[in-house]
DNA sequence: GTGCGCTTGTGAAACGAATCACGATGCCCA
DNA sequence: TGGGCATCGTGATTCGTTTCACAAGCGCAC
């Protein structure tokens, strides 16, 4: 499956949420006006999932949106953990989003002492010697890292060594990663920056 | 200059500022395998600077942080609002990169009166009726939507009624704006069912 | 039942981006 | 001062993605 396809599933997916249970049916004219692509795009897309639109009709929602979560590994809950509890790994760890997502949070951690025990979202913060523990136990493979940019190579590489494959890094450092390990990087000032580049051009 | 080069230039940057000064000039080379990416696309990439490299040397590293800068609009400090001052919201708030990514977070934004007055890194939080007056008084084009995603297209819509040109979203919500607003969607759920679908496809 | 309108699925074409390959060029050192 | 080495800049090529265009198929109305 084409990477740009991957990354459009979910998008496709939080469409369909989004619409609620009035529409039992939906076109690929429709869903593409909503995600904001090329409805030729969307159908091309949805063909990889093998499914079956019905011509003349559309896709059947509910239906789209099971075979959307199975093609995207989401049939069973994914365990991970979210390492470096300051603001943002707080706010993640609030999330409401998780669950519905498929993904369920088993721990959060944190190098510094003084944070151990701390409650956060019905979770005690943990020590780093428990994550590796954890990440074992519970056969972890997704990790989240939230810890300040010094630290992010350091942990990662405790992560890797621990078992995790994939890794959703929001610390501002480039990981330095075996490419067994899949890494997303989402950085704030890169975002801004972006838009910064649009937004001098506009005027320029 | 092409999207795809456009989204690589903040990339570049970080690399370059993360070197340290003990590089006083960088080859293409060796900015490309930090960065992750070939090096004809980093010579490629830099040539949209009008950036002229030295043949048999390479690009003098400060020099090109100028111009990337340049290139991105960064030459003054662009004032950004963010609205939603929940976990999320006071977590960029205190996010120490805005000034040398070149931002100046000028004010946070809540609908809840109860949390209106609240110190949060230096700043007080503000009420919507504020935003719309600072928008105008700063001429602020810029904005960070942290919301809930049941608020986020109402103000959204006022936000861009007030003047805004860019939106960053982590609200899990897409929004409907007019073709003139810039807008860049960072979601943490869609996020983690890439990696999911990777993670699945591994196994299977 | 038959025809018409809507919508899918998909080959073909167009587009954009990544990579290759190499000529051009400047620096360093003998 | 000249030769060799390192590196840039860029045309040509390849690759992946998007868009177009249309035949095939399904359902509904009459």
């Amino acid at each position: 499956m084409p990477k740009a396809t991957v990354e459009r599933l979910p998008l496709y997916l939080q469409c369909l949420q989004a619409m609620g249970d009035s529409e039992t049916t939906v076109s690929s004219d429709v869903l593409a006006n909503i995600a904001g692509v090329n409805s030729a795009n969307v159908r091309k897309d949805l063909s990889y999932l093998g499914s079956h639109g019905v011509r003349g009709v559309g896709y059947d929602r509910l239906e789209l949106c099971v075979q959307l979560r199975r093609a995207l590994g989401l049939t069973d809950k994914w365990p991970v953990v979210i390492i470096g509890v300051g603001n943002l790994g707080s706010a993640l760890a609030n999330y409401q989003g998780f669950d519905p997502s498929g993904f369920n949070v088993i721990g959060l951690y944190d190098a510094d002492p003084s944070k151990i025990g701390d409650p956060v979202d019905g979770h005690r913060i943990k020590s780093m010697e428990e994550l590796e523990l954890d990440i074992k136990e519970h056969d972890v493979q997704m990790a989240i890292l939230t810890t300040p940019a010094g630290a992010a190579q350091e942990v990662a590489d405790m992560l890797v060594g621990a078992g995790i494959l994939s890794i959703l890094n929001f610390a501002p450092a480039l990981l330095k990663l075996p490419d067994t390990v899949k890494c997303r990087q989402v950085d704030l000032a890169t975002e801004l920056q972006i838009l910064s580049y649009y937004q001098a051009t506009r005027t320029a």
